[in-house]
DNA sequence: CAGTAGGAACCGC
DNA sequence: GCGGTTCCTACTG
């Protein structure tokens, strides 16, 4: 795997701002490539104090959007949004710098951003694309947006994992809010009535009753970027870092990676929501979760309590 | 009653 | 084949 050095980053970030480069370009394919697998083991030896911070620059056929997550860490969450002409705001909840509060910044150009925040890599040995935050925000950060572009880093958080692609709003514009809905069936005819035979109950109908549970709000937010491609040990770590999904699931010793669905049926229908599965339930959710047993990706943990789980010690940086 | 565990068949990619 | 999804039985607290 190459990451790109952060000369290029740059070249790639300029070229975009002023070119808004297509969505095929390679930048688009790095981000194919940069999925986070059991064999990559970046620099996850650093102090658990210090982020790491990998910079995938993603380019965007440009369209006008109010808000995209610019990246997310356990410890602290960013958000940048364009809530006026061209100003930029950060906003992030209380775990930001070990503890305080990230500054609210007005930014003015991306290249300071690049300068004020990603001084450098934090070790030697490092990926040069990634970066610790601990030392180098600036009080007053400022940085450029461009309004036509969106810019998306995948990160790590302290456990070691990659967070997947950032939600994008425009994904749910593109389609049909009515198709959004309606959650269509995606078996053909012909198999599903195969498979109808050899099941004792038939599949259940979808009810619109079921598809309106579904707020706008989560449809914005979990609408889905890369089709259905995520993990569902993804999408767990995913709730984890965001305080919005305090009441629904939470670490419990996050060092130790235990954590706790707090509400079973909202962490089920949000999974269900993310997958197009308007039938998913706790009950199909939490047999994926114990298939991961075997692949060791999670467990339950040694003390053994409901709806308390572990992602596995193999996943856990150093 | 909700959660746990795992087998089995199935699906889309 | 992978990573679930769906359905199921048996069991637990």
């Amino acid at each position: 795997m190459t990451l790109p050095q952060i000369d290029s980053f740059k070249k790639e970030k300029f070229a975009f701002d002023t070119l808004s480069a297509s969505s095929n370009d390679s930048t688009s394919s790095d981000r194919e490539t940069m999925s986070w697998s059991p064999n990559y083991e970046p620099e996850m030896s650093q102090p658990q104090t210090e982020q790491a911070f990998k910079f995938e620059p993603i380019a965007d056929p440009g369209y006008s959007q109010t808000s995209v997550d610019f990246g997310s860490t356990s410890d602290y969450f960013l958000n940048f949004y364009n809530p006026g002409q061209g100003s930029v705001e950060f906003n992030s909840p209380p775990l930001w710098r070990n503890g305080q509060n990230p500054p609210m910044a007005s930014c003015s150009t991306w290249e300071n951003m690049c300068e004020n925040m990603y001084a450098a890599p934090p070790s030697a040995s490092a990926p040069p694309n990634l970066y610790s935050l601990e030392q180098h925000v600036p009080e007053h950060a400022s940085f450029n947006y461009s309004q036509h572009s969106v810019h998306q880093h995948s990160v790590y958080n302290s456990y070691g994992f990659e967070q997947s692609p950032p939600l994008r709003n425009h994904q749910f514009s593109e389609q049909n809010d009515l198709s959004m809905l309606s959650f269509p069936i995606i078996y053909s005819p012909e198999k599903k009535a195969k498979r109808q035979k050899s099941r004792k109950t038939p599949k259940k109908a979808i009810s619109s009753e079921e598809a309106s549970q579904f707020t706008e709000q989560d449809r914005l937010a979990l609408t889905p970027n890369h089709k259905n491609s995520i993990h569902l040990w993804q999408f767990l770590a995913e709730l984890l870092n965001q305080q919005k999904y305090l009441k629904c699931i939470k670490w419990m010793d996050r060092e130790q990676g235990i954590f706790k669905i707090e509400d079973s049926q909202e962490v089920a229908k949000l999974w269900g929501l993310r997958k197009n599965r308007p039938n998913m339930n706790y009950d199909k959710l939490s047999r994926s979760i114990r298939q991961y047993y075997k692949k060791g990706i999670i467990q339950k943990p040694q003390v053994s309590s409901r709806l308390v789980y572990q992602f596995s010690a193999k996943f856990k940086s150093g």
